[in-house]
DNA sequence: TAGTGGTCTAGACCACTAG
DNA sequence: TAGTGGTCTAGACCACTAT
């Protein structure tokens, strides 16, 4: 049976058995797939569940598709360090500063409905959550408050996080393997302010950052960087998209 | 007949349906669609079809759909993609909203020296420098202050950026290879905050962003956009791949 | 319980591409 | 012409939410 049993949609089991032929080394860039037909013998699903599956991972990028020709892994796209998730304590060491850290909370609770939405889990129960400050030479960069799905990372609460850091332990547990990044600009309010040394209404950069291993989300973090010390950024180049002919 | 008659497919006819109820404002923010129930007997197509319509403008960010309950327009906040240098006037017509845009400027200068450094061409004289106001439905959401490499698009100053963009025009001349960006808060002063009709003291995102074409740089930009109104964003998988939905 | 969206199937027709 | 992907339907069952 190709298919492992599992309690997610048919249509993600498809995806997940071609992602993990990739992911295998199995179908290399420029491969080409089974056609939908064949595909439907060799899953025992139906054509309409291969292909959503096959559409879904076409408008992911990590297929092409060519009608009347075939379906092929798509040719791979340089990654940005703007997006990477990296551990901010060794940003800061790489920096030739001193990193240190406060963990202002480290607890058990229940996760309100928009934050069960944001773990894709709507039957949730608990969620940990971690409010951490970070300091470079001893000025506060980033005010983390983490919200960990626990069934990911079962030992979060026993962490000591000023000796490690949230990134260590969950990388450790569960690898990330997709991110999603919202930028915003926001005033940081009185609490976040005082965590950070700056006035309420100094600009503020907030990054909601929600992480992936496999279908799970592992972790919702919001990341508050006061805006006049600190920028996010990157260089990279651009990727051309598609088939590699 | 509530379906224009067109050669596109029919899932895309019901977006469209969809995406002009939103644009004309007779669907607003929160508002309540239809059940798929309900639009397969207002527009005579199986609910199959509604359905892939309804899901992917939710992918998209447009709906949100809650089992049980209904399908509701989102509240947008508009966003953009992070990584991808795209063209703001499409970002904002692929959410189904009206782009307009206002030139302040459009001249030719002389750069300072920090400016020449930025453009990696010390004996740089002339530069072409542009000054737009974006608005998405008639609300100002970015202001773009371009400065324009004159060896690489030389009919710059000749362009209407009423009617195209500069995005669009510089693709056709120097398609971009690489960028940088640099992503920091601040507050965006009187003169930017009128522009984008904030108070001179509101939270501000200010995106500062180069691009290059082969190993000449071509722009050398700063957007801002209001940091309440505004997010820049993407969801990327980790490694060796392109960005995920 | 009634109504919502989420999924899945079997079968059909079409447009496109290659030999 | 045979094989591919693209679309569409009618009907079904399910999980979830509100009342």
């Amino acid at each position: 049976m190709p298919l492992p049993d599992a309690a997610s949609p048919l249509y993600e089991r498809v995806k997940g058995y071609i992602l993990g032929r990739i992911g295998s080394g199995e179908w290399i860039a420029e491969h080409k797939l089974p056609s939908e037909n064949d595909l439907v013998q060799q899953l025992g699903v139906s054509r309409m569940t291969v292909h959503r599956a096959l559409r879904e991972l076409t408008s992911a990028g990590v297929l092409v598709r060519v009608q009347g020709v075939g379906t092929f892994v798509a040719a791979t796209r340089p990654q940005s360090a703007l997006m990477e998730v990296r551990d901010i304590a060794e940003e800061i060491r790489a920096r030739g500063h001193r990193h240190s850290s406060a963990v202002l909370a480290l607890e058990k609770t229940r996760p309100g409905r928009d934050l069960a939405r944001e773990f894709e889990a709507a039957g949730l129960r608990t969620v940990f959550r971690s409010l951490i400050v970070h300091r470079e030479n001893g000025e506060p960069v980033q005010v983390e408050e983490r919200h960990v799905n626990p069934g990911m990372a079962p030992a979060y609460l026993e962490q000591d996080f000023e000796r490690t850091t949230p990134y260590d332990y969950l990388q450790r547990c569960a690898p990330v393997t997709e991110v999603e990044h919202v930028i915003t600009a926001v005033r940081p309010g009185a609490e976040i302010g005082s965590l950070l040394g700056i006035a309420p209404d100094a600009p503020c950069l907030l990054l909601r950052r929600r992480t992936w291993s496999g279908t799970a989300v592992v972790t919702v973090n919001r990341l508050w960087y006061p805006g006049e010390r600190y920028s996010l950024g990157g260089r990279y180049r651009v990727g051309s998209r598609g088939p590699a002919s």
